[in-house]
DNA sequence: TTGCTCCTCACGTCACGTGAGGTGGC
DNA sequence: TTGCTCCTCACGTCACGTGAGGTGGC
């Protein structure tokens, strides 16, 4: 037991340790670390079983817990520190799955936006919206693999397919206002290419195809559409596909 | 144009977004959200552009992007949001590598322990600090590869390969105590076993050897083997060896 | 005497939660 | 008049960083 003696200021214990000076000031505040003794000018001096629970401690906030947690536990040993271990992982668990999900969504948001392109804040606001929406309607699952397909055709092929909506919807609208029977050859003739073009977009996944109906259904046809095709039309194309 | 003097109390407001009333205060305190009007008792009015921009300071929020950053971003439009997406991404997925990282060491910590028990903080402690010994000689991939295997083994085998660990360990000393020469057919025999042993705990790999001798190099033995095993004794069996 | 170290306040950070104490009726 | 809503402070949270202003020489 020699070398008990030994003393720490704590600017030497902090440069030791890689901490700083207002970091050992605040263990103490919160009660995880007082140095034992102080010399006559009240000068904080560490021990050495005050370094070795400092080290104890470096462990513990290591693992992420909390400083007050630290302190309970190191006050009273016996608690049961297992279970502590255990809720505290689940926390853990949960951020995980919170930042996974977080990045995941950032990763989507880029992804609707072409390189290096400045990306305006309504057109972004407009991209949220749209994803908003859809979170509530698919699955995990069903996200996943729409975003595959969307990385498999690539930026030209989507943007084509944009393209031909719009042409169909307007091609559509104008027999509409024409007045012309949806059991008329022309207009089942575009009913055709807009089965093909829905096709395209599930995948000719049921789930997909069930997942985009009912947005349809609940969020009216205007919104589900972002504004792109009337509900007139939608009403006119299901009574040509009945 | 109707319909735009609807106005919404503070109230009303945070019911129909969820929010609460002190988050739309607190909203305002940081410039993201004002009300537009106020009636004559100085109740705050909010328009439906008002309602409008809360919808986008939500989406936004919902990205991770901090409050004072979105009242940046919407206080001048045209500032580039998508370098700040990028920016903001970089930190998110800083934050998803830092808990998964966690989790991984809360994993191995409890996989370090038998089922229920309870976990004395001594122990507990101990078995950060050889985590954390560890970690400054394996990579991840190694350390990756130690857990397998010893998943594998599962506990029972464990635990008897540190007993046979002790029990050599045991019979090395007590040759050396004895004086016995290194090269004795006796002590070869021991360090037979001792080799068999080395090559269970890093399944042969070479890199994992490499890094446990490193370890055992600059920590020195007494640390690098927790107290079990003594430098003379190791030096005994370098000799037995060589 | 001059630096360097140490001391004790005390405010700031981030996004609110939670009262306290008081007034008004979008 | 009684509730309910709204208002403005203002402290607390978590782990420190960053001065400010002053003293001591483990």
């Amino acid at each position: 037991m020699e070398e008990n003696d030994k003393r720490w200021r704590i600017g030497e214990l902090a440069e030791q340790s890689g901490l700083t000076v207002r970091t050992l000031h605040h263990f103490e505040e919160v009660g995880v670390l007082t140095a034992s003794e102080r010399s006559d000018a009240g000068h904080r001096l560490f021990t050495e079983s005050d370094v070795r629970r400092l080290y104890a401690v470096l462990a513990l906030r290591d693992l992420g817990l909390p400083l007050r947690e630290i302190a309970k536990q190191l006050a009273e040993p016996d608690r049961d520190l297992s279970s502590t271990l255990e809720r505290h992982r689940e926390r853990v668990q949960e951020q995980l799955d919170f930042f996974r999900r977080l990045d995941d969504k950032l990763r989507r948001v880029s992804l609707a936006f072409e390189r290096p392109t400045d990306v305006s804040t309504e057109d972004l606001l407009e991209v949220i919206g749209l994803m908003n929406m859809h979170e509530k309607y698919y699955t995990d699952e069903q996200l996943e693999q729409l975003a595959k397909r969307r990385e498999e055709f690539g930026d030209e092929a989507i943007r084509k397919a944009e393209q031909d909506w719009v042409e169909l919807i307007a091609a559509v609208d104008k027999e509409r206002a024409n007045g012309t029977d949806p059991k008329d050859p022309k207009v089942q003739e575009l009913a055709l290419r807009w089965r093909e073009l829905i096709e395209a977009f599930t995948g000719g996944d049921p789930g997909i195809r069930a997942s985009l109906q009912k947005m349809y259904e609940q969020e009216g046809t205007e919104k589900a559409s972002r504004g792109t095709l009337k509900p007139e039309v939608m009403e006119y194309m299901n009574r040509a596909m009945s």
